[in-house]
DNA sequence: TATACATATACTCATAAGTGCATATGAAAA
DNA sequence: TTTTCATATGCACTTATGAGTATATGTATA
């Protein structure tokens, strides 16, 4: 049981479930999830930590960058966030998270402060 | 997305995901989960007091006894707890409980340890 | 092999959360 | 209306957790 209450303490963080959200829909390095989030590099890199704790999450590097996956294997976490990705409306934050996927190449390489235009 | 994140914390503690899971089955007196859930009388009560501010649980007094449901008007949490009692196997402190509600009135009015035979 | 840059971790702090025990509350029964 | 009994709450304590800042690590590029 202990397997399942944490996987429900990792998502009762906003960052986290943010976080969970988005890399279910694709694979995101560092640099563009603090970008898409909007939220400092730290806080970032240890929520990733604990979902790699869990093992919830799959981390590679390709060139200069980590990329992160979020690891499909796991029932019960697949279904909630199918939950919420059939009801988004419900999340307008989880929402906006979304659709900045879009830009998400606008933060490559633009993580650090100075090099924004 | 905080309704989100606070069911979830919720659900991130063993004694709450245990009541959670009794009570979406059936109706449950504090006496009775005290007894099934093997927990001290204050540790369920502050558990439901959790459930009842977060707006999940309903009680009803009868005669003696305030008796919980779990409110099943939130797709989320339903689509979860469904999720749970579709994999029992996984979770076999879960298991024990299901079985252990057959005999939930052993635990009428013998919940003051003076009563117990 | 230096340097730059992406990512990870350490440290400190403030706050939240869980636990156990004692006690308050409030309805029912005597 | 007093007593009893089921349930709720308060308090003290300990541990866990999240946030921010600074810094370490380690790979890639110059």
């Amino acid at each position: 049981m202990d397997q399942l209450t944490n996987i429900f303490k990792v998502l009762s963080d906003q960052t986290r479930l943010r976080a969970v959200v988005l890399l279910y829909k694709e694979e995101l390095c560092v640099c563009e999830l603090e970008g898409v989030l909007d939220l400092s590099q730290p806080k970032i890199s240890k929520s990733l930590s604990k979902l790699r704790d869990l093992n919830l999450v799959q981390d590679e590097r390709k060139e200069k960058f980590v990329f992160y996956t979020l690891k499909k294997d796991n029932e019960i976490l697949n279904r909630i966030i199918q939950g919420i990705l059939e009801n988004l409306e419900e999340y307008p934050q989880l929402q906006e998270d979304i659709k900045r996927l879009g830009e998400k190449e606008k933060f490559l390489n633009k993580c650090n402060p100075l090099s924004i235009l």
